[in-house]
DNA sequence: AAAGAGCACAACCGCACCCGA
DNA sequence: TTCGGGTGCGGTTGTGCTCTT
């Protein structure tokens, strides 16, 4: 796009295989002097005998500055599990949320470790509830309304809409007054939302009862963002949570939380940091 | 010590989409 | 409107290393 075909290239052999240390250096010196512009031109000014796209995955999967190499952190992996459950293999995307991670690494390491440990995972929890079922014991049930959770109840299971176990604690309906608030302020994939009624920057909206997509989120403010407060009262009904961190995540823009101990001091977040922020509250 | 199985990672392939001519 | 090149993405394969027998 915005390149000029190489007219009558004479068609070269491309080398394939494994990048030489002197390849590498070849095209990280060229790339960091002049930019890929467009990475068909690439071999060629850069002196490689590869071709354009070979060179692009090179530079993106390996020599790209600011790469993170090495294991994942558990954070990591957790991330990509929340990710992988909500996104299914859009690498690319659950890449962006891992920041010196690439969307080919994540893919490799979710094929050799994590894949077989989520089936594993679920192999166990098939067999707990097998097991619940012919005690007879009701260990899995929908998410109870909030007014009947009780204000001492701990830790309980329940299903979500992909059938999978999440175990929550509703310890925190103790402390139902001091819930924290959850300021948006910025979202980008606002034609998302359609609507009659806008929600006017500062709105509280009650999420748990709330289908957000009949909200038509309206302008941004002064400085440029947009301010939709959303007051959480209680715990989202699962099906309203996935389809928010979906919603969250599609928008791909960082986010802010009011710090749930001050009304000021406003920090951003990424999508996968909400999740882990709602996994705090909430799980 | 040798063979082969398993694993991790790098790289390729094919397809879909975008955009300019 | 159509066509073709460039790009991005996900699936798959290839390769080398380590572990087990």
């Amino acid at each position: 796009m915005g390149c000029r075909p190489l007219d009558h290239k004479p068609k070269k052999k491309h080398r394939k295989g494994l990048w030489s240390p002197d390849e590498d250096q070849k095209l990280k010196n060229y790339i960091m002097m002049y930019g890929h512009g467009c990475w068909s031109s690439v071999p060629t000014n850069a002196g490689l005998q590869r071709n354009g796209k070979s060179c692009r995955l090179r530079w993106i999967n390996y020599l790209r500055p600011g790469l993170k190499r090495g294991m994942f952190s558990m954070q990591e992996e957790e991330t990509i599990l929340t990710l992988h459950q909500i996104l299914g293999n859009k690498w690319s995307q659950i890449a962006r949320h891992l920041p010196g991670r690439t969307d080919n690494e994540i893919k490799n390491h979710w094929h050799s470790y994590l894949k077989k440990r989520v089936a594993k995972k679920a192999e166990t929890e098939a067999r707990i509830k097998d097991e619940c079922a012919n005690n007879q014991s009701l260990m899995v049930e929908a998410l109870p309304p909030v007014d009947s959770i009780s204000q001492n109840s701990t830790a309980e299971s329940f299903e979500n809409k992909d059938g999978l176990i999440l175990e929550t604690d509703h310890s925190w309906g103790a402390q139902k007054n001091n819930l924290p608030k959850v300021l948006f302020t910025e979202w980008l994939a606002l034609d998302q939302f359609h609507g009659q009624e806008p929600v006017n920057p500062g709105t509280e909206v009650d999420l748990k009862s709330t289908n957000i997509d009949q909200y038509n989120i309206p302008n941004v403010n002064d400085d440029g963002l947009l301010h939709s407060l959303f007051l959480n009262e209680g715990p989202f009904e699962m099906q309203s949570h996935d389809l928010f961190v979906d919603d969250m995540i599609r928008s791909q823009s960082p986010f802010s939380f009011q710090d749930p101990n001050s009304d000021s001091g406003l920090i951003n977040y990424f999508p996968r940091e909400f999740d882990l922020f709602c996994d705090d509250i909430y799980m």
